[in-house]
DNA sequence: CGGCTTTGACCGGTA
DNA sequence: CTACCGGTCAAAGCC
C-alpha cells in the first residue's frame, strides 16, 4: 500500500466567493493563488468517483451542483505525496471509514499555528481524491515552498467545489474534455454566500 | 530532534 | 432516551 506514490488531485478553488470566478489559477501553479486567506468557511469538495456517488451528493445536496466523472478526471494535478497540496501545509490527524463512503476519509489540519482550516479528504483505492471538502479560512499566505518534501506538481481532480456554507462551485462546466485546464471554473456559483460559521473553536476536549 | 503519519478510543450531535 | 455516525484527540512509531 502505497497511496503515496499515486498522483493527487489538487483542488484549486479559489476560495474566494467573488473571486472564485476569475481568480480561479491554473493547477500547477502554487504562488499563483496566493492572495488573500479565504474569507469564511468554505468547503470545496472535489468528487472523481464514479457517477453514482455524484448522483448520490446530487441528491443530497440539491442546491449543488455536481460534475462528471470525466469533468473531474479532467482537472488532474499531481502532488507527489499530498493528499492534496495546495499550497498550504497540511498535518493528518485522523482518518475513518464513514458510511456513504467506500473509501476512508482522512482529516486534515493547516500546519499554521493559527490557521483553523481544516480539510477532510476521501482517497479511493487507486489514490485518486474522490472527495475533498475545505472548511475554514487560512490566516495567513501560502508557503512559498511546500514545507516539507517536493511536492511539486499538481494533482487535483476537479469535481465539485463546495462551500460549507451550502454553496458549491464548479470548477470546469462540465468541460471534460475541454477543459484545458479543467481547473477553473467557469463561474462560480450565481452567489456564493459564505457564511463563516465555525471559527470558534469548540472547547470540546477529553481529560 | 522535530514533525508527520497511523490507529484506536472518546465525545458530541443528530435521527 | 437510545443508537449511530462523524469528527477530534492522544500515543507510538517512522522518516
Amino acid at each position: 500500500m502505497a497511496p503515496n506514490d499515486d498522483p493527487i488531485l489538487l483542488p484549486r478553488f479559489n476560495s474566494s466567493h467573488q473571486e472564485a470566478g476569475e481568480e480561479l489559477i491554473s493547477p500547477c501553479s502554487n504562488n499563483a493563488v496566493e492572495a488573500q486567506p479565504q474569507q469564511a468557511t468554505e468547503q470545496l469538495k472535489i468528487s472523481t468517483l464514479p457517477i453514482e456517488s455524484q448522483r448520490l451528493e446530487a441528491e443530497d445536496i440539491p442546491k449543488a451542483a455536481v460534475l462528471s466523472a470525466a469533468a473531474a478526471s479532467s482537472v488532474q494535478v499531481a502532488y507527489g505525496d499530498r493528499p492534496s497540496y495546495d499550497g498550504y501545509n497540511w498535518r493528518k490527524y485522523g482518518q475513518k471509514q464513514v458510511k456513504g463512503s467506500e473509501y476512508p476519509r482522512s482529516y486534515y489540519k493547516c500546519t499554521h499555528p493559527s490557521c483553523p482550516v481544516k480539510k477532510k479528504v476521501e482517497r479511493s483505492l487507486d489514490g485518486q481524491i474522490a472527495e475533498i471538502v475545505y472548511k475554514g479560512e487560512h490566516n495567513h499566505s501560502k508557503p512559498s515552498l511546500p514545507a516539507r518534501r517536493n511536492s511539486i506538481g499538481c494533482e487535483a481532480v476537479g469535481g465539485e467545489i463546495r462551500m460549507e456554507s451550502g454553496l458549491l462551485l464548479l470548477p470546469s462546466s462540465s468541460a471534460a474534455g475541454t477543459g484545458s485546464d479543467g481547473c477553473r471554473g467557469g463561474r462560480p456559483a450565481a452567489d456564493v454566500e459564505v457564511q463563516g460559521d465555525d471559527d470558534e473553536p469548540r472547547t470540546k476536549r477529553r481529560l
